[in-house]
DNA sequence: TCTGGGGTCCTAGGACCC
DNA sequence: TCTGGGGTCCTAGGACCC
């Protein structure tokens, strides 16, 4: 066993709440809440008193009164996040980057340069404080899993170094819901079973694990707790589907509501697609009902395709499909689109030689060359004066914001 | 008083092929 | 015609993460 921790898991602490305390000193120390009909960040003020993301603003409210709501400051967000990171890369080029707020990197070969790993990570802590005044947690240890939930343990803006000769009896201590991968379901499937702990987990027998969890769960699980998973950096990580939904409260099931909000999430994913010159072949439909239960329906082309209106065609179909099979549900909750099977192609033979032209060659109705001319002038139309510049008539009105678009934009990954 | 939006991965069963 | 086995792709649903 290498004996030297050298990767580092770096997570900035309540990132966006912290970014709002950072820019109004007045909101410093106080609880406050990123967002407003839902929670998107608690400060820690906020979280002592039960406030989590996710959570509807009004229950927010009531666990804690003196809840203040601030709007989101997205760009902020995204280029203090970067900046963060970046410190990183002034240590390593192994730097596999998570989310906006959070990262691995291996500082492996590195020490007669900068020290050792526990010496980087103090001042990575002390650099992101004095350079972006945000307070960021780190963890380091041999595996990027134990590096994480070193973090976690870390934190509020901490440091835990976890030494190689006694990461076990760090790692058993700890609850079973630390590990990647164990969210309420597992924890409460495990706790069935009197496995609270990394420990107990680590000394179940297999057979009765993977009868609890099924095989690769249960094989990844106790390489977690045995600290033998082997995961190294990835430096360059690509998304491997697009998607985007739409939650509408209530809204009956009928064609003027599912036709344009299905439009305008096609037009999303379709627009980010063609940007990176992407295409997909399975287009994937869900569909929320009133008591929140969904319902997914995909279907794999045989060609891939990025047009909006192609792409909407085939979500309409699916969702139609979907109501049809459901004809006792009144409501719809949310609507979702993805695509997947995700491949670069050069852009312009997309979708000339697509079956789609056929059907789509009825009067009045643009071929596939002709659509993705359209939607290439109108990407080159919001280029240059944004995204609300021009759209699908009626459906940029419909949308209803639910969440501010910078948050969704934060929240996608590179294609 | 029933919660957003963008993702990843796993499982089970069926179709189809060799 | 029957039996057996393995691999791949696809769909639907679920759990999980940030």
């Amino acid at each position: 066993m290498p004996a030297t921790a050298t990767i580092l898991h770096a997570d900035l602490d309540a990132f966006y709440a912290s970014v709002e305390q950072l820019l109004d000193p007045s909101l410093r120390g106080k609880a406050i809440a990123v967002g407003g009909g839902v929670v998107l960040a608690a400060s820690y003020e906020a979280k002592a008193f039960g406030v989590r993301g996710g959570m509807p603003g009004r229950r927010a409210k009531e666990l804690c009164p003196q809840l203040i709501f601030v709007g989101g400051h997205f760009k902020e967000y995204q280029r203090l996040g970067d900046a963060a990171i970046k410190v990183l890369d002034d240590f390593t080029p192994l730097v596999e980057r998570i989310s906006i707020d959070e990262a691995f990197a291996d500082v492996a070969g590195t020490e007669h340069l900068f020290g050792t790993p526990a010496v980087i990570a103090e001042t990575v802590r002390r650099r992101v404080r004095a350079e972006l005044g945000l307070p960021i947690s780190v963890g380091v240890a041999r595996t990027k899993h134990l590096a994480k939930i070193a973090s976690q343990v870390a934190k509020p803006d901490g440091l835990c170094v976890v030494d190689p000769a006694t990461e076990l009896e760090f790692l058993h201590d700890l609850p079973v819901e630390l590990m990647w991968g164990v969210g309420p379901a597992t924890k409460a499937r495990l706790a069935a079973e009197g496995v609270v702990t990394i420990g107990q987990l680590a000394n179940t027998p297999g057979r009765s694990l993977e009868k609890l969890l099924g095989p690769a769960a249960s094989e990844k699980l106790r390489a977690l707790a045995w600290n033998t998973d082997p995961r190294a950096i990835v430096t360059d990580r690509r998304a491997r589907s697009a998607g985007a939904q739409s939650a509408l409260g209530k809204k009956p099931v009928e064609e003027r509501v599912f036709r344009p909000t299905l439009r305008h999430l096609a037009d999303r994913i379709g627009s980010r697609l063609r940007a990176k010159s992407l295409s997909g072949r399975t287009v994937t439909v869900r569909v929320r009902f009133a008591d929140l239960s969904a319902v997914t329906r995909a279907t794999t082309l045989d060609a891939p395709i990025a047009a909006t209106t192609t792409l909407a065609e085939i979500a309409e179909e699916l969702v139609r499909g979907v109501l049809a099979d459901h004809p006792e549900e009144r409501f719809i909750s949310l609507l979702a689109i993805a695509v997947s099977h995700l491949e670069r192609q050069p852009a312009l033979q997309l979708e000339f030689s697509l079956g789609f032209d056929d059907e789509a060659r009825r009067p009045g109705t643009r071929t596939g060359a002709s659509r993705w001319l359209a939607d290439r002038a109108m990407d080159k139309v919001r280029a240059r004066f944004g995204w609300e510049a021009v759209g699908y008539g009626s459906v940029v009105l419909e949308a209803a914001r639910s969440v501010p678009d910078g948050f969704r934009e934060l929240a996608e990954k590179d294609l």
